[in-house]
DNA sequence: CTTTTTGCAAATGATTTGCATTAAC
DNA sequence: GTTAATGCAAATCATTTGCAAAAAG
């Protein structure tokens, strides 16, 4: 029912953003709502589960209309692959786990968006602060023992 | 002079890091460090105006080197390709143009790196803060009269 | 001379492009 | 019926890998 109900305001948000309402749109909407930061590939092999005629192109081509209409939001940590998360509008950002690659929101440390002191920024008008922390995640600094291989 | 100093200084870091003193090493330390945020592309085209034997795999090695040895800093703001400066060891930020995409370089507004209120970093621990910013720069913001095509 | 670097070629992997077909509206 | 989406195949582009040849210490 949870699914059912996500598929209808998935509905409604692709009919209010202009843009025409498919299976895989529902799909990948639902995937990304279930597995926040999942990447592209991750989305492609869990619409197949349920949508197994989605093409690779179709994911990509869904992931970016989407994210151009401010459903979804890319995010691309340096020197990773794209991931995307159906937070968007709030100013929050992310900690990534340098050892295992998982991602975690961090709500701004400052508070106000665009979260910049504006006193240098060169003359640049800015919209936009991209804050991404790296770390270790609490998995991978554990003991080994409680957590082998990696 | 300036060249030649440079060079001078740029043989004694590579010696302190017990990285061996080559040409191409040289040639690429001379050309980051005269073109902050120059790619990967860009330092192997002006390496080979004065070094036209080194090859772009040659560039890719000496820049994962010098970075790795802490010559270099490397940063890639989502979406783009590796950018490299000399600027390594202080905790500055960067703000990037969505139009032509130059960089300029922004110092912390926190202060301390990583600048983040750890209050709720999900049991992380966070060793950088990476923080770019994205806007309009002067140029581009500028009436197009004075800056024709895009 | 020994080890590190470089050159060269080929592979990889994410992402994009072009076009015919299909599905929404 | 129109127009927007998708499927499919091929292309692109930054970057990596593997190994032999060359250069640094």
């Amino acid at each position: 029912m949870a699914l059912m109900q996500s598929r209808t305001a998935h509905s409604e948000q692709l009919r209010a953003a202009s843009l025409r309402v498919t299976q895989p749109r529902l799909a990948v909407l639902d995937t990304v709502t279930e597995n926040p930061h999942a990447d592209t590939e991750t989305v492609y092999r869990i619409v197949r589960e349920s949508l197994p005629v989605v093409s690779r192109q179709a994911v990509y081509d869904v992931l970016a209309a989407l994210t151009t209409a401010g459903l979804l939001r890319r995010i691309q940590p340096s020197g990773t692959v794209a991931r995307y998360e159906t937070r968007v509008g709030d100013n929050h950002h992310h900690v990534v786990c340098r050892s295992c690659g998982v991602i975690a929101d961090v709500d701004c440390a400052v508070g106000e968006a665009p979260c910049l002191d504006a006193s240098q920024a060169h003359g640049f008008s800015i919209d936009e602060a991209e804050v991404v922390y790296w770390g270790i995640c609490p998995g991978c600094s554990a003991p080994q023992s409680s957590r082998p291989r990696s």
